[in-house]
DNA sequence: CTCACTGCAAAATCTTTGCAGCTCA
DNA sequence: TGAGCTGCAAAGATTTTGCAGTGAG
């Protein structure tokens, strides 16, 4: 936080309560709320927040790489913010609950070096999501369409 | 074409003038238009066609699986749709002229059945995003951090 | 004291929806 | 003929922007 502050006097930026607040919430959640959630979040410590202020704020962490932007086709219309490990996770989206886990995969780095031997371009970013089910939903039963059902009872978990 | 006719008809739906030009003008194509591409494109040749439709006649082709939705984080506002082969393919776009390369990866499978397995998750699909340089800007001496590099010494696009 | 920031309203974008009339089957 | 479709306009939903006033440094 000092860390944060220091570096923004030095772009001749100023630490204002509502930024304070914001930045205090993000810290103490995990997940990925939209812009609305955060909102909402810090609005009972500031009932004068406006919404656009969570927007520009949250424009100004994800320039200083302390947020980054997700889409997730989901709710394909919304945009989310991560908080946690600047970059190279990749998400799990459950299409029930909408839970979503959190990933790493060293083989990504492989497709994507492969990928750019192959075509002879310069990758900079990837964003891989996966959308199914959780094991909690997985567990209840929940059928996604008939087809995949039969294989999950037999086989994971 | 045919096919899509007869399925339609079996649905209870209606093959129209301005759905026989929307599938046309798709077929005739390759890449992932937004629906306001397809519009103009079909335009001309239906001048009253508006632009709902176009929406209403994608939505019902992506019921169909003959085309796809596709998010990407460049455009990150705007639906654009697959009207390759229904699924299975991943894409890589162009930072700077926004190209589109598709590419297949089999070890994509791979980490989904390990992250499957690992965290006992059923995927039902997957979208794996590259972003970066495509080989032609890569030679044109385009350099990420620096936007306007070649504008700025006067090199052609 | 200044200039970055906020709240607010309004605009901008993209997509969907309600409805009256049209048209395919 | 009548249900489904179209064009149009209007609404929705999300994010951005312009501006006047406020407050951090």
């Amino acid at each position: 936080m000092k860390d944060v502050i220091k570096r923004a006097h030095s772009q001749g930026r100023r630490m204002t309560a509502q930024r304070r607040l914001i930045l205090k919430t993000l810290q103490s959640i995990q997940g990925h709320p939209t812009a609305e959630e955060v909102y909402q979040m810090v609005k009972p410590n500031a009932p004068r927040l406006h919404l656009s202020t969570v927007y520009r704020t949250m424009r100004w962490l994800e320039e200083e790489g302390l947020v980054s932007s997700l889409w997730l086709e989901d709710d394909r219309r919304q945009e989310r913010f991560d908080t946690s490990s600047p970059s190279g996770h990749q998400h799990f989206v459950c299409s029930r609950c909408k839970r979503v886990i959190e990933f790493d995969s060293p083989e990504l780095d492989r497709i994507q070096a492969q990928f750019e031997q192959e075509h002879g371009v310069c990758v900079e970013s990837a964003s891989l999501v996966f959308y199914g089910l959780c094991p909690h939903c997985l567990e209840s039963g929940f059928d996604l369409n008939s087809q995949h059902a039969s294989s999950l009872r037999g086989e994971a978990e």
